[in-house]
DNA sequence: TTATAGTATTGACAAATATCTATCTGATGA
DNA sequence: TCATCAGATAGATATTTGTCAATACTATAA
């Protein structure tokens, strides 16, 4: 874990949006369609946010027949947070 | 710690020369004339990015005499680390 | 009071970005 | 093959924001 990729995942959760779908899959896996219930965008807009939560390493995707469905990759969340309170050491 | 509040600090963590004040800060206390020295920008510059991480609460600023010292609050770190992890119980 | 020095504020501008509409893609089922 | 549907991409636009030069502020020292 480096700065660059620690500031690419900070950006990512630097946005209203994102960060509401980040809490919203805490709560666990969820499919495009239902984050896009819960909130007031667009769904290309959703699929902008989706690209950069999962460019970044933070969100995976999975596609299930039609549907995609999305969760937060614990590892790349742990490695971020461990960066930040100064727990640099390998991983990631 | 609520989400707006994490919001404001992930915002401050997601630009690139804060967050490189915020490694530099990691290290211990610094004096803005030195913070400055390790950065390509100028002074105003300087200074609106500290107060944006003294507004969200994660660095402190202390004046002694002419110069002022700022200090990551690692009180305010751990919260939003804990937040980010889903241990969202109580302080800050 | 006046000069000096470190830091903060203001105003302007350019770059980044969140959002939309329109359209495309890829897979399924009739 | 054709229609359908979930999601992705493209292009345009408005807002946000990082940066600078100029200036103000505040405390100290002469």
């Amino acid at each position: 874990m480096d700065a660059d990729r620690c500031l690419k995942m900070l950006k990512a959760l630097s946005d209203e949006t994102r960060l509401k779908i980040f809490e919203m899959l805490k709560g666990g896996k969820l499919c495009a369609c239902k984050i896009l219930e819960g909130l007031n965008i667009t769904q290309p807009t959703l699929s902008h946010h989706m690209k950069i939560l999962c460019d970044c390493g933070l969100a995976d995707a999975e596609r299930d027949w039609k549907w995609t469905h999305y969760s937060i990759n614990k590892d790349a969340l742990k490695a971020l947070t461990d960066w930040l309170n100064g727990e640099n050491e390998g991983k990631i």
